[in-house]
RNA sequence: GCGCGUGUAGCUCAGCUGGAUAGAGCGACAGCCUCCGGAGCUGUAGGUCGCAGGUUCGAAUCCUGCCACGCGUACCA
């Protein structure tokens, strides 16, 4: 922003205060009505020994002597001074950039040249693909997106649970119950299900069991035919239904590694650790002492040698890093995992890793049922699958009572039901726990998904209608009629709009997309408010042509946002 | 016990680097289809910002203590 530039400079030289100083004191006031921007005057109080109301009247009169090209007004109230550009000019400006960069806008270079590895979904093999794993996913892949759009090179990674002691348990169950459930059905991770949840209820009354499973899972890493033969047939049985969810979702992965990928990475990783003196025995086991740091023991080898999860994720990171030299590295996991990363990161700082500041936790809190946590080990889990089903149907049941004419209905209802759930977790800030509720995910109305896709979709009719009357968006924003737009409620769009690009700038720094989610929200609303208000198909043309842009604007916006957040954008709904 | 996190209206949540009367949605109540789609719009009611101190001209926001809840706390992931 140019003008804020050359404020700043009269601001500074007027009051004899650094330029920096100014530019951190300038904000946008809470109340916009008060104005575009604001100097609040109290902490220069201190520094200049003048009363705040002096200064801000000072201030006024510098800025209105140098006539700074767009301002509209300037004044001092109280301690404050507010500051307001010509509505027209600012609308032209911003209107001719949404013009200029349709679905660009939003969108910089500040990632140019860096690159950004993202570890998000990584199911578990063999086990449901549960509501759990949606957090994971979504996030992740908006958060990929707005890196994206920011012009970072996004590697994205699906780290696959394929690996671990819950296959020892699973083999076990196999072996022993395998004939007794369908695994050629519709879903073989039910049956896969079944013989887990039955292996934990056996092992409450012969805890011999969990020996065994331990036992089967050494097998397996040591290479055992029988033990590989049937983990194949899990993990291939078990990716054919992840797949079916990535494709409803629109979530798309550069690789599929997962745990077992690293088996034969960890080695050097475990000699290195070796060298530098840092692995300990205790109680059996190899481990890193971290207590100087204020962490429980890394626990890298079990007492019967076979690996740990730390121990995959070492040799993870450093493959990671081998191999796309990256300027980030994400993990999308919930905040369970807190203290297994901190141990990770601290322990890839103590193998002298200069990039283990660059490794991030992206966490989120949990779900959770009113009746309590949910658990694969109980069979206590709710199938995305389900929900996404559920919400589907719902949808489509909504537009067989308000519009039944609609073409492709199946696929707007998918996309609608789809966007929905996906919405609805992206909304709120990514660190809250939340309880799985049937009535609540599946209410469309208010701030979700479909209301934001519902506007979306209303602009597009007034667009439509705009053509079949003859009328369309003004081309330039330099002839737009701007009386057409003096009104609060189109005022408050065109902030929104130039809001837009921080908005995404902030839920991409902060790897939060609920940003932009709730950005989107407050766009849609404010453009309900505006249609409701204002006739856009009016006779004047001018006056017309001008709403037309501005509809035609929010609604590439919205397009934008809904793009970044994973969610498609009907024209009708 | 210790570590991390959360605590804002009946419920679900916003509140950007501390700033001018704390904002939405759901639910409740009262209205709005001779007008571009009512998954919408307008209005009313509803808040000691967990509690107590402190820093500051100014605190929901920063610091300390306490309380409540969640997660973690050695061979699961």
């Amino acid at each position: 922003m140019n003008e804020r530039h050359r404020i700043v400079q009269i601001l500074s030289q007027g009051l004899g205060v650094g330029t920096e100083e100014i530019d951190t004191l300038l904000e946008i006031p809470s109340d916009r009505s008060r104005g575009d921007l604001a100097l609040p005057c109290f902490r220069l109080a201190g520094v200049l020994k003048r009363p705040p109301a002096d200064i801000a009247k000072q201030a006024a009169a510098d800025l209105s002597e140098k006539a700074v090209a767009g301002l509209a007004s300037v004044e001092a109230v109280g301690g404050y001074l507010n500051i307001r550009f010509d509505p027209a000019v600012q609308a032209k400006k911003v209107l001719q950039a949404i013009l200029d960069q349709g679905e660009r806008y939003g969108s910089n270079e500040v990632g140019a040249g860096k690159t950004v590895v993202l570890d998000y979904s990584s199911p578990n093999i063999a086990k449901p693909f549960s509501v759990g794993h949606l957090r994971s996913t979504v996030i992740g892949a908006s958060v990929g997106n707005l890196l994206a759009f920011q012009g970072y090179r996004c590697v994205r990674i699906n780290h696959l649970g394929d690996w671990g002691t819950q296959f020892g348990k699973l083999i076990v169950a196999y072996r022993k119950w395998g004939e007794e459930v369908d695994l050629e059905g519709p879903s073989p991770i039910k049956a896969l299900l079944k013989l887990y949840v039955r292996f934990h209820d056996e092992a409450e009354a012969d805890p011999s069991l969990e020996d065994q499973g331990r036992e089967w899972f050494k097998r397996l890493e040591d290479g055992d035919p029988e033990a590989t033969s049937i983990w194949e047939r899990f993990k291939s049985l078990s990716l054919v239904e992840f797949q079916r969810m990535y494709d409803r979702l629109g979530v798309e992965f550069d690789t599929y590694s997962g745990e077992s990928f690293y088996n034969d990475k960890m080695q050097p990783v475990i000699d290195r650790l070796q060298e530098k003196g840092l692995l300990v025995e205790s109680r059996g086991a190899k481990i890193v002492d971290l207590e100087p740091h204020g962490l429980t023991p890394i626990i890298i080898q079990r007492s019967d040698d076979a690996s740990l999860y730390a121990t995959r994720d070492l040799a993870a990171a450093c493959y990671r890093h081998e191999t796309y030299a990256f300027d980030k590295n994400l993990y999308f996991v919930a905040t369970q995992q807190n203290e297994h990363f901190k141990q990770v990161f601290k322990t890839l700082e103590l193998l002298g890793e200069p990039w283990a500041k660059d490794c991030v936790h992206v966490a989120f809190g949990l779900i959770s049922f009113a009746e309590g946590v949910m658990s694969s080990r109980k069979g206590k889990v709710i199938f995305l699958e389900d929900v996404l089903d559920q919400a589907v149907e719902r949808v489509d049941r909504i537009i067989a009572e308000k519009n039944p004419e609609l073409p492709n209905r199946t696929e707007v209802a998918e996309q609608v039901g789809v966007g929905a759930i996906r919405f609805y977790d992206l909304s709120r800030r990514r660190i809250k726990d939340w309880v799985f509720d049937w009535a609540r995910i599946l209410n469309f109305d208010g701030d979700t998904g479909p209301y934001v896709m519902y506007t979306h979709a209303r602009l597009s009719s007034i667009l439509r209608k705009g053509v079949e009357r003859g009328m369309s968006p003004l081309r330039e924003a330099a002839s737009i009629e701007f009386s057409a737009l003096d009104n609060p409620e189109a005022i408050e769009i065109l902030k929104d709009l130039e809001n837009f690009p921080r908005a995404i700038s902030r839920a991409a720094e902060e790897y939060e997309p609920s940003i932009l989610a709730q950005t989107l929200v407050d766009i849609a609303d404010h453009a309900n408010r505006f249609y409701n208000a204002h006739h856009v198909l009016v006779e004047q043309p001018s006056v017309a042509g001008t709403r037309l842009l501005l509809v035609a604007c929010v609604r590439t916006l919205l397009r934008t946002g809904l793009g970044l957040l994973g969610i498609a954008a009907p024209e009708e709904m």
